[in-house]
DNA sequence: TAGATTGTTAATCGATTAACAATC
DNA sequence: TAGATTGTTAATCGATTAACAATC
């Protein structure tokens, strides 16, 4: 769907949940049929960029009309892959890895967790809703034998790259972490990275210079 | 420290935390100067862009030497408010309320939860640590009592808004929202997002079309 | 001092916005 | 058909990179 050769920016790849969220909102509204220009007011981008956008994948949008509201979140869910299914797993299993695991919404659009690991024993072999946790020593194994596409990686900063080398090594697809540390990762690994002592001091530099963020 | 009226965009306060957390890291090593071609080496920035954005804030290095790393760690802190203490209520106790108040290295940076709040009765006085989990009914009250800062939102989407209206009527400074949802907020309260389903979706379109991102 | 490296201006690149012809 | 709104090109704006004089 995407036109050939052009390479869409972080920025739009960044915009295309949000343009989903809204939809989906539209959608459970009711409203089956949206223009750039409404769109732009609901979501705060402009209707130059919206347009701009979702161009970038195609001519969504009809001359006089605007956009298809279902249509529009299908297409939308189909770029961003929200079509497919991914086994996943779950390395850390404190209190973070346990709310990712407990988080049914991931699993709602596909992101299957499949297993967690943990290397302290009292949390191996209990279970998070039906998600065992298992000992970090087979995660190679495991990867390999339960076609595992993506690993979360919620662990301290100090395992967080000993576990991204095992999942590298395993053929991992592609590793979502939440350990405060940049990984090492091989460019054909892709890599998410939530640094959320990197958002709250965003929020403490606006606190203090009392400064609104322009965008989202 | 800010330079007069020159306004420092989004992109160069979120490279902040980042420099900052790598010059924990040489700090550790105990290497106490670096010169900008060096830290672009192990950051991922170019040297020139690590130039410009330190001199948003002033000058701290110096000509044929290069920067201090002590002395610019603690710079970087400061413009980030990191020398403050920031009273806090984590609002929505569960897995992932409960990680965050498990989060011991955000209270070393000096964001310190006074409270939960859950609508749960279950969960209503039981304490996380020694954070008690209070009534939300409470909510206005305790944050004008106890001088609360920041508001740390970690309900379902659907309770999202009226838990920031709440926050925003007791005079809350700063808002850390978790809920994967557009908060409505005016403009002299701080607002972060989390969301991490965007995240996800974004590693997902990662995933699908075999990318690697060019930054971070 | 000579060499190194900053601070800062200028050039480039990329992303956003504006404008409008195409067309439903 | 006339009106509305897209898709797309051109203009603008902002962020990044390059270059180099200042200076430690």
């Amino acid at each position: 769907m995407q036109k050939s050769n052009t390479k869409i920016s972080m920025a739009v790849i960044r915009r295309l949940p949000k343009y989903r969220r809204y939809l989906e909102e539209l959608l459970d509204k009711g409203i089956n049929r949206i223009s750039s220009r409404e769109l732009s007011k609901i979501i705060g981008f402009t209707a130059s960029q919206i347009r701009q956008d979702l161009n970038n994948f195609g001519g969504f949008g009809q001359q006089g009309y605007g956009y298809n509201v279902a249509a529009l979140y299908e297409e939308i869910g189909k770029i961003l892959g929200l079509d497919n299914v991914y086994n996943t797993i779950i390395i850390g299993a404190g209190n973070l890895g346990q709310a990712i695991a407990n988080y049914t919404n991931f699993e709602k659009a596909g992101f299957i967790p499949k297993a967690m690991f943990d290397i302290n024993p009292r949390l191996i072999g209990l279970k998070i809703r039906d998600i065992e946790i298992m000992d970090a020593d087979n995660i190679e194994e495991y990867i390999k034998e339960n076609n595992i596409d993506i690993g979360i990686i919620c662990t301290d900063k100090e395992h967080a790259q000993d576990v991204a080398d095992k999942l590298i090594k395993s053929n991992i697809k592609g590793i979502w972490n939440f350990a405060p540390t940049d990984l090492n990762v091989p460019e054909h690994i892709m890599l998410e990275n939530v640094h959320l002592s990197e958002s709250l001091y965003t929020l403490s530099f606006l606190l203090k210079h009392n400064r609104e963020q322009e965008d989202v």
